[in-house]
DNA sequence: ATAGCGATATATCAAAATGATATATTAGTT
DNA sequence: AACTAATATATCATTTTGATATATCGCTAT
């Protein structure tokens, strides 16, 4: 019943690669999964309690420095991942306002709804960009085998976001003849 | 501050069309709007009592039968839908278990990661299939405004889908050869 | 007719997550 | 030495979900 906490999972999966400091973890949460999931502080913190409170991970404190607490995986906790990694995935869900100003879209008018269309173009467009930087990068890095499902994620944004600028394309002449 | 409770605009904008009660909003959310937004009925009755209180919506009791609360939209809710609607989307976010565990696929092996993509390949053929029918239909009735919009949310989710199947080839192409 | 069942209808609540904010340190730059 | 951006941890009100409770209505099969 309380463990339907996804930033658990999120939180052994990264862990499972490297030791990382819960700031550290929210970075790569914002560089590597933001395409297809997020993750705040406001729950990250929390987790890293609970999760050390449990056993399922380690926090060490450094003495130099700024005293960072850096958290790594136990097995305990690799078992606790691998268990939800084996279950079927509940829930993809998507989540556009955009869509949303779209649906309701006969309040606002046309050039309203252009703008809002043309907005979403120009972020897709940006971030098209982003990852098909990183997937020229990481074709090069193909000898391990996490980078292979590393770069299929990213594949899988490159090929949605192609689909999102296509449909912008209809969206706008259907917009623009009558 | 207390503002950015997205289920307002979803409620004003269902009952911009039509007066409904809680139940039938939940029913609109599911059926039509279910590709790219959720609600539940934990947030939707709360939100109708608020923007009743706030003059935002008006409701109706029904005398007969089991006494259904009919709300409808007033001037001063579509006044709110419309500033709404006229600012920029703050958020379109995907979030996908089946790409979180693929990431984290490195613990699971490539059999376990096949199963994913299976599933998620099924349950995208299945409601690409009942996209395709609401375009067919959609299109018969293309004299409304409001239809246009609806179908172009609809050919949204037929092009991210088709997208989503092609990556999914390539995807279990990747993982089956070495 | 009536028992049973699925759909309709409203409501509430714990748990999860966001987004904003507060606070402090470190590293690099001007 | 002052300034700035990045690093780092923490907390909290607000929003949303998902589950559960309760009751009625309409249909079907016995």
């Amino acid at each position: 019943m309380a463990n339907k906490k996804k930033i658990n999972y999120v939180i052994l999966g990264l862990l499972n690669h490297e030791p990382l400091t819960g700031y550290e973890i929210k970075k790569r949460i914002d560089l590597s999964l933001k395409f297809f999931w997020s993750g705040s502080f406001g729950s990250i913190y929390p987790a890293l309690d609970a999760l050390e409170k449990d056993g399922c991970v380690e926090k060490e404190e450094e003495n130099s420095g700024r005293g960072r607490i850096i958290y790594s995986i136990t097995d305990k906790g690799r078992a606790l991942l691998r268990e939800w990694l084996m279950k079927p995935a509940e829930k993809d869900e998507l989540r556009y306002e955009t869509l949303l100003k779209l649906f309701f879209g006969g309040e606002l008018g046309r050039e309203g709804i252009l703008v809002h269309i043309q907005k979403f173009e120009e972020k897709i467009r940006k971030e098209l960009q982003v990852l098909e930087k990183y997937a020229v990068n990481l074709e090069k890095v193909q000898d391990e085998e996490e980078h292979k499902y590393y770069l299929l994620t990213v594949r899988f944004g490159i090929e949605t976001y192609r689909a999102y600028l296509g449909w912008c394309e209809e969206a706008k002449a259907v917009l623009k003849q009558g």
